[in-house]
This record gives C-alpha cells, sequence and structure tokens, in this order.
DNA sequence: CTTGACCTTCCTATCATGGGAAGGTTTATC
DNA sequence: GATAAACCTTCCCATGATAGGAAGGTCAAG
C-alpha cells in the first residue's frame, strides 16, 4: 500500500507528471478548495508534499478526484460517495451493493422531485389564477394568506 | 418605566386568547426555534412580552406565521417571503408584482427538477445495466471511474 | 532582487433548521 | 409554602457543500 512516492522539488515532481493542486483541479474539475476539502474530511487519502509542503498529485490522485466529480454530479452525497469508493477499491465487492445504493438514491431523487413538482404545480394553478396587472387583488397571496390552507 | 405593555401576566395574556410560543408553534405550523429565529433575523415583526419576558402572540401574529409557513411549503427562500409580506402588507401593490416573483420561481423549480431529473436518468440506465447479484463487475463504478465520462 | 502568481493554514459565510446547556418562570401537586 | 415538571429565555454549536478572504511562505521569470 504505498502512497504516492516522497517529491522533494516542485519542479522536479511536474517533470515526472505529478501536478500542484491547480493542474489537479483543471485535470479533474474539482476546485482546489474542494480537492483540500476532500482531504480534510478523509474522502481523499493524504497526497504527497514538496519539502515546502505543496501538496502533488498522480494520476490515480486524479482518477479519484474524477471518481468523486462524477458522483456528485449524479447527486451522490459525499457519505454515499465514500461507501462508492470502499466498493470501488473492493475487489471482492458484490455488484449488488453498489445497485443498492444506486437503486436507493434514484428513489430519494424521485421524493425530492416529486415534492417540488407538487410545489411546481400549486404556484402554476395559483399564478395562472393571478391576472398579473397593476391592480392589487391577487389569488396568490390572497392562497399564502388563506388559513384553511394550513393543515393543524 | 414608562413601558405601556399591554398584559403583565402570562396567565392573564391566555385568557384573553393570546398564546406562548409553544402554542402559536402548534397553531402555525412553525416551530418554536423558527419562531424566534424569523424574529432575529427580521422576517417577523418582534412580538410583545410579559413582564417576564415571555414572547405573546396574537391572531395576527399568527397569521404571518402562517403566511410564512405556507410560503416555505412552496419552496420560496426567506428573501422571497420577505417580499411577499411586504406585498401583502401593501394595499397598493400590483398583482403582477406577485405574478412576477410566482413566475420566476417556478423556473426555478423546473431548474432544479430538471437537474435532478437528468441525474436520475443516468442512474436508472446505469442500474437497468448492473446486474446485481454477489459478483464484482458492476458498470456503475465503471461509469464513475471512466476517464472519458468527465469533460474538461 | 523584486514581482506576481502560486501555495499553505485558518477563519468566516452561506441557507434553513435543529440540538442542547444554563438559568429563570409558571403551574400543578403534596 | 415547598417541590418537581414543564415551560420559557438567551447563547453557542452543528449540519452539507461550497466559496471568499487574510496572513504568510514559495516559486519562476524578469
Amino acid at each position: 500500500m504505498r502512497k504516492t512516492p516522497k517529491y522533494f522539488e516542485l519542479g522536479e515532481a511536474k517533470s515526472d507528471g505529478l501536478s500542484n493542486i491547480s493542474e489537479a483541479a483543471k485535470r479533474s474539475g474539482v476546485s482546489a478548495k474542494m480537492i483540500r476539502h476532500y482531504e480534510d474530511i478523509g474522502l481523499m487519502p493524504k497526497v504527497g508534499r514538496t519539502t515546502a509542503g505543496y501538496r502533488i498529485y498522480g494520476d490515480a490522485d486524479i482518477h479519484i478526484l474524477r471518481f468523486i466529480r462524477r458522483s456528485r454530479d449524479l447527486g451522490f452525497t459525499i457519505k454515499e460517495i465514500e461507501t462508492l469508493l470502499g466498493l470501488w477499491n473492493n475487489r471482492r465487492r458484490a455488484s449488488s451493493d453498489v445497485k443498492k445504493l444506486a437503486v436507493k438514491h434514484i428513489a430519494d431523487l424521485d421524493a425530492r422531485i416529486a415534492e417540488m413538482q407538487g410545489m411546481r404545480q400549486a404556484l402554476q394553478k395559483l399564478a395562472s389564477c393571478c391576472h398579473g396587472d397593476d391592480r392589487p387583488d391577487c389569488p396568490i397571496l390572497d392562497d399564502l394568506a388563506d388559513e384553511s390552507s394550513v393543515s393543524h
């Protein structure tokens, strides 16, 4: 389990095809700020440093960052990504474990989509009833102020 | 002290049909925690107090809280609710101002819905390709790890 | 040797909500 | 009247993902 080997100068590392953090950000699509954050919270393994303390990234590190980036694009939370990374690194994983996570996440998305569609519909209905001119009366405000629309 | 509070005792206030904060919470559907918070940030006007410093709520206050609650249920942000409350209190408002806000909010919702539906579809596709048994190979992880799926 | 563009850590903010501690008040029960 | 439970108050901290910025060190080019 060797980590990225220790390089002592930034120039040396770069000419060996390694990247500093802003290059890693460009190559992975994850901001430098977030790269450091992911390292802080333990989502990323600690990467190597130059003698001056600069972080250096190898291809494997960039690969992990891209994995994280892609997972975020699909809406997975950090905790879920932690699990996914664990499965990714586990040669003996069962694909059913991954699928379970994906299916659960789809259900989460469905719930949130449904919630927002409910809002959307209610609002759309109100908006379509509102004449929208310079007179003050407005069914949207009437609804918001309506006692009967609050369940308690 | 020349202050002229209407009520000096909690019991007196309650028998006059006023509520303390936990009653206001029950009647409005907004938690006591959030009621205080809305007052802190100026979304709610400062309400009256008993001599002991307990907040007391009249029907008009509860009405405002319900308005806020209903607006949150429709997904409006605090800032938007601030505007809506202003319009609600303005007898000379134009209904078009309210409608504009609602329409913009619908567009916001649409954007978020579309984003999540995109995720949902991509995930669904991957999940349906994953056999989901105890073998390790998994198109979901393959996709997450795929270099080509990251644009940069 | 200076300058500007990097890098580091650490602190702050966002947004809406909740948890909890420390301490005062009210109410019901003995 | 004492006491205990159930309130209330303010104040601080946490969430999740991201960003902004300050203070100070480092690197490369002129």
